[in-house]
DNA sequence: GCTCCCATGTAACCGGTTACATGATTGG
DNA sequence: CCAATCATGTAACCGGTTACATGGGAGC
């Protein structure tokens, strides 16, 4: 798995708690991993347990204690054996295409109406991201090569480019089934 | 889950085995679903027991036994259901951007590295299935509006987009790896 | 003799989701 | 008074992967 890499990733720059990292992961790195904060919790109690991963405990006034994580010498090295291995891409499901076998039994005017609202979707989730990218750029962040900026960046690309894509192949899927009688 | 609605659907138009549903999911149905043999059969037991599915043993001179699923009126009320209900789509994982994060600890030359390996997949990808759909035209398949066609083309033309899409970021990505210092 | 194709399964494990649980502090 | 924020967890379940298991027939 990759969460424990994802979270790794995370902490390498200065120490993070479960809470901080899920506020991490539905915020803008939601764009292309997620996770729940059960998820993350348990995921932390074995990187510390396989030392990857070291902790604090902090005690804080009005607010309940926390945990911080920081990445050890062991976790660094890990961290770099998983970057340099080739990366197994996770077998793409499309739950629309799936859909789209049941042509022949819902007739296609419940699956035009599917893709529509998918396109509607679609259609937001770009303007949101698109959104994102003028704030980035008018915060005065001219530069984007600054190291910080990076990465965040590139993922806003990402989730751009392919919300482009998808919404390329539901107006060309579209126009198909509607040339269908 | 929906291998279950995955299932369904691939045996409305005729019955078909676990193995036959198998070589489907490793041919070009692949694109966009993927299950292996242990899981399919397992689905199809639950299948059975939700009486969704039908079954017929059905015993092969010189091969072993089979078993002929066909699908059940209240499996086609199911599938209806299910194709006009939303579909949430899972929380797309992006390993390269986990990767990208590590930039600071790692440096840019490994993830150039990791990047260019990828891009090479990308584009014998692209171009596995460009020739799908040479063949698919240059073989007496003029009208892809036949019913039968449309589906396994629709599910080429995403996995061309997607493709493309892909190596566009890849691109990109890498030129502002390589602006850096 | 070896390998591939046909054909169906069991068992252990793993990563993730859903539901449940607790409790103080801050701001409207 | 109510909702949100901070903060961490347990337990049951589910979907999927990996490893193990079996066995005949066809073609080289």
């Amino acid at each position: 798995m990759s969460l424990k890499h994802a979270i790794l990733s995370m902490v390498i720059s200065q120490p993070k708690s479960g809470y901080d990292i899920a506020k991490e992961f539905s915020g803008s790195v939601n764009f292309y991993w997620g996770a729940s904060h059960q998820q993350i919790y348990k995921t932390l109690a074995e990187l510390e347990n396989n030392q990857w991963l070291a902790v604090e405990g902090i005690a804080q006034l009005g607010k309940p204690n926390k945990k911080n994580y920081s990445i050890t010498a062991k976790g660094r090295e890990e961290l770099l054996l998983w970057v340099e291995q080739p990366s197994k891409k996770p077998s793409a499901k499309n739950i629309l295409l799936v859909k789209l076998l049941t042509l022949e039994e819902v007739g296609k005017d419940v699956l035009i109406k599917v893709l529509n609202d998918h396109q509607l979707k679609a259609e937001q989730n770009l303007k949101t991201y698109q959104n994102i990218e003028e704030e980035f750029f008018s915060n005065g962040v001219e530069d984007i090569k600054e190291l910080y900026y990076v990465s965040k960046y590139l993922s806003l690309r990402y989730g751009i480019n392919h919300a482009k894509g998808e919404l390329l192949w539901l107006e060309e899927t579209l126009q198909v089934l509607e040339g269908r009688k």
